[in-house]
DNA sequence: ATTAATGTTCGTACATTTGCGAACAATAAT
DNA sequence: ATTATTGTTCGCAAATGTACGAACATTAAT
């Protein structure tokens, strides 16, 4: 079987961009990787890690779930944030695309 | 042998964002599979591609260099645009850390 | 020396992002 | 009812990002 390489959609495109933005700060870097080391992270957690305000990580938190990539659910009065892995998986592979795109060049410069 | 998972590195958190940040335009997106797409890819090839001013498309351009995705090499009088093999082979390694971070997590939400 | 071709840089305007503290909302405990 | 706990939202300020046209730089051609 041939593998053919598929540009990336326009709607592809958006989200890739959509998703690689929510990515494009250090912090929400740490709060993903502080995400995949715990097995329990309520928003507190997160934010005892982190050298900033309540109301800032409480924003970056934002970021990422309305890019797709984390979930928050209320255990009250906690907030329990995990990852979407259902988005997360969907990012991975349009980012995969996205890095495969130069596989069969050559290059010129 | 055994597969240990390892955290992002803080300068690795820092170099991801970097990276991230520079595709978090759809623009910057539609440069980089035009880059693809094509043997050869001046400036005015980009620019006739996209619906903006040059001088918007030069600023883009600017900030996928600025990352190390891409580079720009003069050809008098033109500029040719490829993508920077070395550094976009490190940003796939690391992108590929970053989305296996949860690869063996079990939810909780 | 002028003119043409190709891009970059500059100056400006507007929008978005980041960060903070204060105020607020929701629930639980007293 | 009050108070305590946990986060979110609001309002503000500063910084950054996006887009444009004009001006500029470089080289080639006339």
């Amino acid at each position: 079987m041939e593998t053919v390489k598929q540009p990336l959609q326009p709607a592809e495109v958006e989200m890739v961009a959509r998703m690689a933005k929510a990515l494009g700060h250090p912090t929400r870097i740490e709060i993903l990787v502080f995400l995949a080391s715990r097995d329990s992270c309520f928003f507190g957690n997160i934010h005892d890690e982190l050298p900033m305000a309540k109301s800032t990580v409480s924003q970056h938190l934002k970021e990422l779930k309305d890019a797709g990539l984390i979930q928050g659910e209320i255990e009250t009065p906690k907030v329990r944030y995990c990852i979407h892995k259902e988005n997360w998986e969907i990012a991975r592979k349009l980012f995969s695309n996205l890095f495969d795109l130069f596989d069969w060049k050559e290059m010129h410069c």
